[in-house]
DNA sequence: GGTTATGTTATTTC
DNA sequence: AGAAATAACATAAC
C-alpha cells in the first residue's frame, strides 16, 4: 500500500468536498467537508487520517483504486473528491477508526515502515513455536504487509522449507527470515514504483532458479495458502 | 466454463 | 464458551 500512499500524497491536507459509495459502515456525512491530515499506509492497509477519526481501506484479493479516474465496470465502494482531483476505491474493505490513529497501530510491525523491528517480530514468531513457519509469517499481527508472495520469497531465499516448525528453526535464522520479508517488501516496491515486470524466484515458478528443479506446489497449514518451493535446497527443520 | 488467486472477517459447527 | 471449520465477499486470469 505504500506504492499508493505516494501516489496519494497529492490529497494530505486537502478537503474533502465530496463523499460518495455504497459502503453503508461508513459515516459519509461525517467525512464530508473534513480535511485529512494524513495518508498512511499500514500492512495491506491504507489510513485516511482525520483529525478525529480515520478511515481504513483494504483491498483484499479483488480491490482496486482509482485515482482522478474512475472505474466504470465497476461499483464504487467508497470515493473522495477533493478540489484537486478523486480518489475512488472498488471491490475493498472499509473501516472507520474513531479517535487517534496511533492507539490502533504499532507502526514497527509494518515490513516496509521505516520503524519496523526484526528484532520484535522475531520474538513474536518464537512465542508460536508449534506452528509451521509458513503459517507464522503470515501474521499480520506480527509482520503486517507480508502477504503470500512475500512468504514464499523468504523462505526461499533463505533456504528454509515452508513446513519447517518454528520453534526447531535456529534462532539466528527465524531474525533472518523476518528481515528478508522486508528486504523483499522493499524490492517488491521498488519493482512497481519503477515499472517493471515482478522478478519473483520461486512466486507462480515451476522450476528452481537455483538448480532448475521442479519446484513443489501445495498447500499448506490450516489456511491452505498455495506454497511454491524446491526440496533440493529448501531445509526442512523438524522437531527431535 | 471451471478453477484459482496478492486476504480478511463473519458465521456456523464442533 | 471457545476453538476450528466454513462461507462470504467480488473479480480477473488462465
Amino acid at each position: 500500500m505504500l506504492f499508493f500512499k505516494e501516489q496519494l500524497e497529492q490529497f494530505i491536507g486537502k478537503n474533502v468536498l465530496d463523499v460518495k459509495g455504497s459502503d453503508e459502515k461508513i459515516p459519509m456525512k461525517k467525512i464530508q467537508h473534513e480535511t485529512v491530515n494524513d495518508i498512511r499506509a499500514f500492512g495491506k492497509e491504507l489510513l485516511f487520517c482525520f483529525s478525529d477519526f480515520t478511515i481504513r481501506v483494504h483491498l483484499m484479493l479483488f480491490g482496486k483504486l482509482a485515482i482522478n479516474s474512475e472505474l466504470g465496470s465497476r461499483s464504487l465502494k467508497l470515493g473522495f473528491t477533493f478540489e484537486n482531483g478523486e480518489v475512488n476505491f472498488y471491490a475493498c474493505s472499509c473501516k472507520f477508526l474513531e479517535g487517534s490513529i496511533e492507539t490502533y497501530y504499532d507502526w514497527e510491525k509494518d515490513v516496509l515502515n521505516e520503524e519496523f523491528n526484526a528484532q520484535i517480530a522475531a520474538e513474536k514468531l518464537l512465542k508460536k513455536p508449534n506452528e509451521l513457519i509458513c503459517e507464522a509469517l503470515l501474521d499480520q499481527d506480527i509482520l503486517a504487509g507480508v502477504g503470500n508472495k512475500l512468504k514464499n520469497e523468504a523462505l526461499f531465499r533463505r533456504k528454509v522449507h515452508p513446513e519447517s516448525i518454528v520453534s526447531a528453526i535456529p534462532k539466528p535464522e527465524i531474525k533472518k527470515l523476518v528481515e528478508a520479508c522486508s528486504t523483499i517488501g522493499k524490492e517488491y516496491l521498488s519493482w512497481l514504483q519503477d515499472g517493471e515486470e515482478n522478478q519473483w524466484a520461486v512466486y507462480k515458478k515451476t522450476s528452481c532458479p537455483r538448480d532448475g528443479n521442479t519446484l513443489q506446489i501445495e498447500k499448506l497449514g490450516k489456511s491452505k495458502r498455495t506454497n511454491y518451493f524446491c526440496e533440493n535446497c529448501q531445509e526442512i527443520y523438524l522437531k527431535d
